[in-house]
Parts: C-alpha cells; structure tokens; sequence
DNA sequence: ATGGGGCTATTCTATCATGGAATAGTGTCA
DNA sequence: TGACACTATTCCATGATAGAATAGCCCCAT
C-alpha cells in the first residue's frame, strides 16, 4: 500500500505538532508541497482521524484567544518507527508518478528534518535503472501497436528522470525557515 | 471531468458489441490496453452500468449454450456523438498522466475504428508544447527547493514526451485483428 | 450596535474508485 | 462425482474527492 499522505504528514509533524489547517496550508503553498501534489481538505483530517485511531499520532484540543477551537497533534513514538521505516524504504517504488509524489515528499521531508538524503536517492536511482531494463525488455519483446508506443514512452521518461535525479542531491536544506 | 474509463468503453462497443467479460480480457491483455492501464473488474460493471443507465449504450441479456448469461452492450447514438467528441477533443490535457492514459487510449481506439490519428497527435503536441513552456516559466520563478525539483522534473518529462510522440504516426493501423 | 464579508477551523455528505471475496454456471479430467 | 479451472457478474468494505455546511472570530461600514 501506499499511503503516501499518512507518512507525510508524519513527517510534518514529526518537526512540530500542528493543527490540521495549519499542515492544510502547506500543501496549499505551490512553493511547498502544493507543487508536489493536492491534498483536500476533508481527505486531510481524514488522514489526520485514521493516523490518530491508529496510535501513530495524539491530538490535543485546544482553544484559542483569537480562533476557534482547534486539535493539535503531536506524534507519538511508534509514529516515529513508522516514519522513518518510510523514509529508509529499502526498494521505492519506480513508477513515474511515485517518483514525482512519493520520492519528491520523502526529500521535502528529509530536508525538513534535517536528515540526509544521498542514501533516499540511491536507492532511488537503483529503483528507476531496474524499473527501466525491465521496460525495455518488455518493450522489445512487445509487438508493435500502442502497447509497444506505451512502453517506449515510459523508457523515455525513465530516461528523464534518471537525467534529472542527480540534481535532488544539490539544494540546500531548508527545515529551518517553516 | 475525465471518465477516461467511460469514453475508451464507447470506443470498444463503437468497434463492435460486445459483453462485461469480453471488454475485460481487452484490459487484462498486456499487448491491447492491458499495457496502458489496468480496470478492475467491479469499476468495469460499474461504467457500464453508468453508461447504460446515461442512455449512451444499450443492454441485451443473452443466454448462451456453453457459458452462463452475459449481457451484451451496443453503442447508442448519442453514445457514437460523444465518443467522437472525445476522439476529437480540441484542446487534450497535458498532464503526463493524461498522455500515458487519454491520449494513448484515444489512439488505440482511433485506430480500432480505422479514424486518422494526425489530427489527434498534433493537437497532443500543441497542447504539451504549452504546458511545456506554462512550466518552464514556473520553474524560473519558483524558489530553490522541492518545488523547483518538482518542476524541473516536469519539463524534463514533457521535453520526453515531445522526443516521442513524432513515433505514434508511423505505426499501422491493427482494427482487424482484434 | 448590527450586519455583511472574510478568515480560521473542522465536519458532513454524496459520489466514485479499488481490491477482494462471493456467487454461479459450464466444461474437463481422473 | 468430486476437484478444478474458466466464464460472467455482483457485492462489500475501504478509501479518495469535491463541495457544501457549520461555526467562531475579526474588521469595517452603516
């Protein structure tokens, strides 16, 4: 399974607990992770219900002098376990939109925890140049028609990706200015 | 809206009429749509039902000698309108998910129906050349960071499509041998 | 004051997607 | 005749998604 919002934003609150519509404006911010990918308002605290139910967070409602009420979550050890066996996943996955998704937020978070990422895009790169050699031995077993044009696309943008990764390696860390 | 699902279903009963399990083993073979995306058994019945209950196909119940009862489906006219509206959409998303799924889908089905596809390619070209340069300038404006990665992964990916997408004139038209 | 509009903060609802199991008929082979 | 595989469809639980609904708080004009 995935569950890519989940282990986000256990990252997001593993650098400080938050409310739900304070993570919400994160992934508002097209210069955050809104340029990575959407998350709604109702699937957020959805999320955040889930995760909760599930031990990996504790919420804490709180009131407000010049706000209404709001939940704090904090995340709890196991969260941490949890959180950091996603970050160190041994065999990411390779499809381009989890490259684009997943891989984008388990760097966004690293950087805010102020982790290292070699090792994250590593396994990475391994990933996508075995995802590719298997494409291309599909594609060239594969008759011709839009299966074979189908494969050829995805060696292309293997390709792209693999061009483009060595660049996650040369931006500075930013976790401190949240 | 997309209902990819939905038109590529058009397009396979504009072919010929055909039943739920028939349409299926199209999706489950890796060398037809199979190798574009997958549909699940339960989203199928479900379109279909969809479709039907919208007035755009027509369900017969056939009882055959050497299998249980199926239901044979059939292209309304209104069902034939729509689908050619989508064949010929004028201004095609650029998403990179839209071309690896709409735009191949559209192909595939163009060239069951034995349609000409030029058109249908330019217009896809057009329309990621734009996307193209919508991003590129995003990219120059965005802070160094995820974001910036995220967008440059972008461009690098639609930069692939372009290379490719020259190649899907120059193969045969295959409406015969389904 | 008061009532509208806008921001904060969360919940609710309806529809759709997804994966899997369940049902049920038909043919094959031992 | 019982096990198994294939055909054909339905059902169910869970999750995703968009949008409206609720509701407190603040500012400003009437």
């Amino acid at each position: 399974m995935a569950f890519i919002p989940d282990d986000t934003l256990l990252g997001l609150l593993a650098f400080r607990p938050q409310h739900g519509y304070q993570l919400l404006e994160i992934f508002r911010d097209p210069a955050e992770l809104g340029c990575v990918w959407k998350l709604s308002v109702s699937q957020l605290y959805a999320v955040l219900k889930r995760l909760s139910a599930q031990g990996y967070i504790t919420g804490e409602e709180m009131a407000s002098a010049n706000a209404p009420a709001r939940v704090v979550y904090t995340i709890a050890p196991i969260g941490r376990e949890r959180l950091y066996s996603w970050l160190h996943e041994p065999q990411p996955s390779a499809s381009i939109r989890s490259v684009r998704v997943e891989f984008l937020s388990r760097l966004y978070i690293a950087r805010l925890l102020n982790l290292p990422t070699i090792e994250i895009i590593r396994r990475q790169k391994l990933a996508c140049r075995q995802e590719r050699a298997a494409r291309i031995h599909q594609r060239d077993t594969a008759p011709l028609g839009v299966s074979h044009l189908s494969l050829d696309l995805q060696v292309g943008q293997l390709d792209a990706i693999l061009n483009w990764i060595d660049r996650c390696e040369m931006i500075p860390h930013d976790g401190e200015d949240l």
